[in-house]
Order: structure tokens, then C-alpha cells, then sequence
DNA sequence: AGGTTATCTGCAATCGTTATCAGTAACGAT
DNA sequence: ATCGTTACTGATAACGATTGCAGATAACCT
């Protein structure tokens, strides 16, 4: 079939296999035109395998990330691939969330790829040194492990962002203030619930609505439930990211628990639907698809200019989208009401 | 750093390349323990390069989609994910919608990948021979070329689907349906246009309300306006894809048209967030996941029992759930009510 | 024409692994 | 003691490309 080598090549034209590989390689040849026209005829393509075993380079940069069908995931792998130029391509690892497979994973990645860019599953502390044993050039993406200091990373400003929904929430005139919360076993999960604690603090406000949950639709849908049915529930909830905002929004439906009447609700991360919802949702953005090709373009530096460089460390930005989904809690209407009619 | 060889395991422990070899692939050898222990100090982790280079195989079966963010396509990729084994992995080509790129994309991944599963852009005339050029085991997932019957396919009933949709409205009392339809170049596109213009001409309706767009939600929500802008508006819709159902529901927002009192819809493929939208959308859905995984199935088959085998075909079934964004049309509630006064 | 560069060429080694082939050792049967 | 069988081992040739080296060819100058 198609296994016509550089030999084949070489013989039909009449020259040396050197001869082709280095017309190959961009430099001049005598037979130039006959060369290109035996590649055409004999339908030549190099051996991507002997090229990789000879050059030790694979042209191939692997991305490792939780759960591909979380569209904020897919947009950080299509900003990736936007960034990662002509020559190589990239691979794409679900762990679905098991940290079994993403182990597997780096190893089998082993020489097939010249570098990871991974959001690793948890900061669990034996990552670095877990990661390093590998010899593979890593950047992490979104989540660092614990000591990730020592690798690249394309980050967020997850605590800024917790902190303007925190405080925007607390503006409104809330004080019993949930929040639904990633694993704080994650970056993410980490530096949200971070910031939305500091941000309480600030305001003198105790920290009583805070449950954990897993970053997952289920478990946003789960962790509103179990806030709604306390005594004492809250008047706004902050879900820390796109996933818990949807399942938690179920939850409310299913309830029948008006928005913003009986709760405002604010999420991290932006929804493509955020506006078709009823009322719009009002959202913690960033650009996701920035802050992939800000990991895919410190992962191509520190591979061409040799791994003894210094690791590098970028941040996207965040905002507030201001919709419709949070307002002044039922009790401060009343308030106005008293205080407009007295 | 990590260059150790098998060579160097060899030396370590005192015997031949070929004995470590042989224990790598499973024999019985004598000093097993020995070389266990030596393959853990020394880090020895064989070279993928080598590997493919003898073997002729990659282990990486890749996947090519136009747009990875689009969640239809994710799903498809994590269906596939899932059925793809202990022993491969996968490989995500994006081509943007660029046929430059995809073109680009096949040739790369030659001698790269064992096989490739692909969502052409479309159905484009020199398609197979295209295709086949690259020597490359093929599977055409969710769409196919012009004479893609050599070739397996993993497909869903596009047809069925939007006869159902198109019926659906039908039966309400809909007359003056509109299709959003998908490019006519490409095979979900045509086959969903099909099943809508063949639902309409059993019930004696002509077509009067069709736009060709191009599956995306920009592409949408300019339909959608065009459709909204005709001095004689259509009292149902129904939308080929999940972006242009998207772009409609904005189209149909910004307008301020409510759904479904002046105006039904009804959409191919399920949304996460179907149902927390106001009112729920009604959708022609499938197993996209499962999709994938057949997809994948299929290219296993395939790769493990030669190329020889005859291309297998499978198809994923529609399911019509209704929700609330179908009622039927305005002047039958008019009717209805005439009819109830008498 | 002769000498000196400047270009280009082919040979052969090399990358790390696996498959082949010819061995060697152990053991029981004769 | 010899033979056959079984169970393993080591040397070596591939796999298909790249590259240093030395030799060949062409180009240029006097």
C-alpha cells in the first residue's frame, strides 16, 4: 500500500537517500525539481516515527483537563489550539475526572508528546514531584499543584473574581450569604472560597452558608437543595463555577424558588445561555479561550528556548457581568417600602 | 536527565537487550525480579519512538471536529474517549471550520495516529479519494462525503429526526413552519432539511420558510431575523442545531417575540440548559456519547481485524422531548375559543 | 590550464526497540 | 552416556529517517 520509505525516493530519482532527506530538511539540491516531482508520483510521506526516534521531538503537545464537555474546558483547549502554530499539533487527554487515569495518562504520554499542559485533578501533594518524575515539560493550565511554583502556569484570578461577586452581593444589601463551593482540594476550589471568606470578613459578616461541593451539575443541584432546606436559608448563593450554577439553577426551578425575588444567585464563569435564562444570569467572565493560548504559548517558549529557563506565570483577567439574576434581598424591599412610605 | 535505554536496564542487571525486551512484552524470563527492580531505580520508560517505528502502529486513534466547543462535539469526543481502551489514546484535531486546516490536519497526523475518526466539514465532491490518499483507516462520525459508503460511519437518523420535529408542529396546527436549516453541503445539513421538507409535502404544505444557514449561533440568530422581518412570519420554527437554536432564542429575546405564544420552536439536539430556559425548550434529541463511542467501536474493529473487512454502518436513534416551547399557533387559540363561545 | 574555494553528494553510523535465529543449559527418557 | 525436548538467552539485523565526514563536483579566480 503506502509504504514507500525515503529509499524508494532515492532510488526512482537516482540519488542518495541523504540527498532527499536534506532537500527535505529546506536545503539546496542539485535534482530539486525531480525530487519534488518522485514525492508527488510515489506519494511519499516521511515516517513521523523514525523522525521522532532520530530528532527525539515529537511535534505533539498533549493537553490533560478533567472533562472536555465542560464548555469552559473546551474553550481553554480551542484557545490552545488557536496558539499552537503550523508545525505540531496537539493531543487531548480526559482524565473524567480519575486520578487513576490521569496517571496513566503522563506515562503513557512519555514520548509521545514534547510537553503537558494539564489541569491537574487535585493540589495533592505528592503532584510535583509526581509530575517531575517524567521528564516531560509541563504547564499547568486553570489549577497548579501545591508546589506547581516550579512550573509555568496560566492562571485566573480566581480570588479577585470570588471577591467582586462576594462583594457585589453584599452591595446589594445581603448578609445571609451562601456559597456553593468547588473541591478546596483544587486551585480553583481553593482560591474562590478564599477570596469569598476574606470578602465576608471585610464586611464584618460571619461565614455561615459555605458547603463544599465538587464543581459538578449534580453536585450544584445536591448543594442548593441542602440550602434551601436549612431553617435560616440564605438570601444569595455565589456557585463557583459554570457547572454548580447550572445544577444549582435546577434546583431552584425545581423548587419553584423565584430569582432574584426570593434569591439572588451569581456564578463564576460565564454561560453561553447566560442571557436566554430567565432572568438573565448575572456572572463572574473571564476569557477561557485567552487563557488557553496563554498556557499553549508558555509551554512553546519554554520548549524552544531550553528547558533551564525560569517558569513563567500568566493571569487572565475577571468581570462582572451585571443581568438580572441578583437583586437587593426580599427584607431590604420591605425596608425601602417602610422607610418610602413613612 | 531521562535518557535511560533499554540498553542501559540491560547493562544494569547483567543481561541482553533482548532479554529486557522480552520481559516487556510479557515472556517469562529468568531474572525477572532483577529487571523489575532495575527498570524502577534506573526510571526506564521504553521509547514510543522506537516502538512505532518497528511496529508500525501509534496506539492513538485521532479525532477530527470542526468545532470542539460546540458541546455536540465534545460529547461525541467524550463517548469516544470512553471506548477507546487501556492501551490507546486519543488525538483532537479542531479545524475551526477551516477545509485548509482539516486538509492540513489529515496529512500531518499520516503515520502518526493508527486511524482517524472525522467529522468532515462536507460532503465535497473529491472527498473519498481525498481521504483515502492518506492510506489512514477512516471512521466518518455524525457526517460522511458524497460516497462516504466505503468508509464506516457512526450517524444519527437526521431525517427521522426532523420529520418528528416538523410533524410535532404539524399536529399542534402549525401552517406556516420555518426551518433554520444547516449548510446543505454537509450531511446532517442535507438529511434534516430532507425529513422537513418531506414532512410538509405529506401533509400537502408547501415549503415557503426555509433558510439555509450555517449551523452556528451567529448564523442563527440571523435567520431567525430574516424569518422575524417577512411581512407574512412563520407561527413555528424548527432549528437544525443546537448553536442555531441558540442564536434563534436570542433573535427571538432581542425582539421580544414570546415563545410559544407567538411563535414555537422546536430544535435538533438537546442543551444542558434546555430546561432553565423560559419556557423549557422542546427538542428532537440522541445519544451523542453513544455516538461517539460506535464511532469509536467501529475504528477498533476496524484496526484490529485488518482493513480488509467490509465498512460498518451504525446509527444512534431521535427522541422527541417535549417541554414548553411548542403550543399551537395563535390564530388556532383564537379558533379554539370561537369554537367554545358557539 | 591550474589552483582554490564553495557546493553539493554518498557512505555509514545512529536513534531505541523488536524479531529472528542460532545457540546453551537443564532435565528426563532411553 | 546419548538423545530429544523444553525453556530460555544473546548477537544481530532490521524499522525509516538524519547527520558528520570525507570525497566529488562545480564555480571562480588568476
Amino acid at each position: 500500500m503506502s509504504t514507500v520509505t525515503i529509499t524508494d525516493v532515492a532510488k526512482h530519482v537516482g540519488v542518495s537517500v541523504a540527498t532527499i532527506s536534506r532537500h527535505l530538511s529546506g536545503f539546496t539540491v542539485r535534482n530539486e525539481e525531480k525530487i519534488r516531482q518522485a514525492i508527488i508520483d510515489l506519494n511519499y510521506r516521511p515516517s513521523a516515527a523514525a523522525r521522532n526516534l532520530k530528532s527525539g521531538r515529537t511535534g505533539i503537545i498533549a493537553i490533560v483537563v478533567p472533562d472536555i464537555t465542560n464548555p469552559f474546558f473546551a474553550s481553554i483547549v480551542e484557545g490552545a489550539e488557536g496558539a499552537v502554530g503550523e508545525d505540531r499539533m496537539i493531543l487531548l487527554v480526559n482524565t473524567g475526572d480519575s486520578r487513576q487515569r490521569e496517571e496513566k495518562a503522563l506515562a503513557q504520554l512519555f514520548g509521545r508528546v514534547d510537553g503537558v499542559i494539564m489541569a491537574p485533578l487535585t493540589e495533592d501533594e505528592e503532584g510535583p514531584s509526581f509530575f517531575s518524575q517524567f521528564g516531560l515539560p509541563i504547564v499547568f493550565v486553570d489549577r497548579v499543584t501545591q508546589d506547581g511554583e516550579k512550573f509555568s502556569t496560566a492562571l485566573t484570578d480566581n480570588s479577585k473574581g470570588a471577591s467582586i461577586a462576594t462583594n457585589h452581593l453584599i452591595s446589594l444589601g445581603h448578609r445571609k450569604i451562601a456559597m456553593i463551593s468547588g473541591p478546596l482540594s483544587t486551585t480553583p476550589g481553593k482560591k474562590r472560597a478564599d477570596g469569598f471568606k476574606a470578602s465576608l470578613k471585610e464586611s464584618g459578616l460571619a461565614c455561615e452558608y459555605f458547603v463544599e461541593s465538587d464543581f459538578s451539575e449534580e453536585g450544584g443541584y445536591a448543594a442548593m437543595c441542602a440550602l434551601l432546606e436549612r431553617e435560616d436559608a440564605p438570601t444569595a448563593v455565589f456557585t463557583a463555577n459554570n457547572l454548580m450554577t447550572i445544577g444549582a439553577l435546577h434546583a431552584l426551578r425545581d423548587r419553584g424558588v423565584a430569582v432574584p425575588d426570593q434569591i439572588s444567585i451569581i456564578g463564576f464563569d460565564d454561560l453561553d445561555f447566560a442571557q436566554l435564562i430567565n432572568p438573565p444570569l448575572t456572572v463572574i467572565a473571564r476569557d477561557a479561550r485567552l487563557q488557553g493560548a496563554q498556557a499553549m504559548e508558555l509551554m512553546i517558549k519554554q520548549l524552544t528556548s531550553g528547558a533551564s529557563t525560569q517558569p513563567e506565570h500568566s493571569m487572565v483577567d475577571v468581570q462582572l457581568i451585571e443581568r438580572g439574576s441578583c437583586a437587593p434581598p426580599r427584607e431590604m424591599h420591605t425596608i425601602a417600602f417602610n422607610q418610602v412610605d413613612r
